[in-house]
RNA sequence: GGGGCUAUGGUGAAAUGGUUAUCACAGCGCUCUGUGGAAGCGCGGUCGUGGGUUCAAUUCCCACUAGCCCCCCCA
């Protein structure tokens, strides 16, 4: 007696894309693959794995990503690599490294990769899941700010998802930052100890995300925080108010949110992320995204103010699921479904098969099936307009019987005049 | 890292502390090596894993694992 082997489950919050699912991904990705073609993003892929330290240098120690999500290896050589929590950080490094700085400005970039965070998967969160990155290099104009905002939200309608809006803000750069941190510092040091345990460390290590807690408590506090388009500088708030005068002039519905921040320590002045309007929970972020100037420059480059968003695919199939958005289905159904009887035929029939494929005539057939009943049992299951029937006698003298599915009506036709025969009758 | 719910053929469900675990759908085979949609019959589960309680566990208890969901956080 053999015992059945275990079987083996994918691994935690890793799933499989399964055939019937497909047509979404591919739905998904036609149209963002349109839309940003259009507007002249290039697309680029990177390794799935990078440097440990690319990630501690762009994403930040202190986040959470980095803290506490990253699945990190050791390679027989002894670098520490890690599978991409994110994307950004990736094509920053490729762009370095393969000279992309002399290219014309902006080098405007997208990919759709998987990457990988070790949290606790939920609904619309996994371990590993899709990201569609975009991302508009060497260019600081608030213009591209706005231009990759609308985008966002374009490929969004385009999915033909509705009702959804743009929550914006600014956080500022390295010369006005400071100030507001020192402000909010002020503010919360009294507060203190009305807030949860986790901004109590958030005050020390990233002051900033103390305004995002969801905590009532924390929420309460941050509602009386003084705001940070009040300590922007010159020069920053400019940028701001001209990205949205272009959000007003595209006619992008936004919200000003003085709490939105992001888990990334990259980010500079406009931040922003795209939200269903009844559900504003952390993941219905279906995208979020801002300008990050300093990033070239930690990872080793000269100064190259850039910005760009992501969106989590897994999230936005989701989203069309729920909201029932039709999607094209990917196979056509076929037109025609070969039988074949006895050896001789069989034998003929991958040729046959083949010259119906080389005309672009969607055909069918189950070489592994004997009888003629079963054949035809999945020629009618298949709703197949046309069933051609190659038996042994047939394929003596040279000859198919076609067979129309509906009437039950056959004819012999000879073999070498059955590809033209089956088209001209499609056509019809 | 914390919490809730769940785990029975491929899928969806049922029942049960005690001979052979039930049903529907799907799959495959046969009735049917020359004609489909129908019908009939058959095949397929060591009841997630490990341990405990018991004369006896798929059933009760515990742990683990996984799934779903929530907090945290993110896309």
């Amino acid at each position: 007696m053999s015992k059945k082997e275990k079987t083996i489950q994918a691994p935690k919050g890793m799933q499989d894309i399964l055939p019937e699912d497909q047509k979404y991904w591919r739905y998904v990705l036609k149209k963002a693959e349109n839309l940003l073609e259009f507007y002249g993003f290039e697309k680029i892929e990177t390794p799935v794995l990078e440097s440990t330290d690319l990630f501690f240098r762009a994403v930040g120690e202190s986040t959470d990503i980095v803290q506490k999500e990253m699945y990190t290896l050791r390679t027989k050589g002894g670098d520490s690599l890690t599978l991409r929590p994110e994307g950004t950080a990736a094509v920053m490094r490729a762009y370095l490294e393969n000279g992309m700085n002399v290219k014309p400005h902006p080098v405007k970039l997208y990919y759709v990769s998987p990457m990988f965070r070790h949290d606790q998967p939920q609904k619309g969160r996994y371990r590993q899941f899709f990201q569609l990155g975009v991302e508009t290099v060497g260019d600081s104009s608030e213009a591209v700010d706005a231009e990759l905002i609308f985008l966002a939200y374009k490929f969004i309608e385009s999915l033909g998802l509705k009702n959804y809006n743009v929550h914006i803000n600014s956080i500022g750069d390295q010369s006005c930052r400071p100030a507001y941190l020192k402000t909010l510092k002020d503010y919360y040091k009294n507060r203190l100890k009305k807030s949860c345990a986790n901004c109590k460390v958030r005050f020390k290590e990233n002051i900033l995300r103390l305004l995002d807690c969801k905590e009532e408590a924390c929420k309460e506090l941050s509602k009386e925080t003084p705001q940070f388009v009040d300590f922007l500088d010159e020069e920053c708030h400019a940028h701001f108010k001209h990205v949205l005068e272009f959000l007003d002039e595209a006619k992008v519905p936004y919200i000003l949110n003085p709490h939105l921040v992001r888990g990334l320590d990259y980010y500079t002045r406009t931040v922003f992320e795209i939200l269903p309007e009844e559900n504003i929970g952390a993941q219905s972020t279906l995208v979020a995204g801002g300008r990050y100037d300093k990033l070239i420059e930690l990872l080793g480059g000269s100064k190259t103010p850039s910005s760009g968003w992501a969106s989590g695919i897994e999230r936005i199939i989701l989203e069309l699921k729920e909201k029932n958005i039709s999607v094209p289905e990917i196979k056509a159904k076929p037109k025609v479904f070969l039988v074949q009887l006895g050896e001789a035929a069989k034998r003929k029939s991958i040729l046959l098969f083949e010259s119906f494929r080389k005309a672009g005539v969607d055909t069918k057939s189950s070489l592994g099936r004997d009888s003629i009943k079963s054949q035809l049992r999945i020629a009618n299951r298949l709703e197949v307009k046309f069933a051609l029937i190659f038996g042994q006698k047939e394929a003596l003298d040279d000859t198919i019987i076609l067979r129309e599915m509906d009437t039950g009506i056959q004819e012999t036709i000879p073999l070498e005049k059955i590809v033209d025969e089956v088209k001209k009758r499609l056509k019809s």
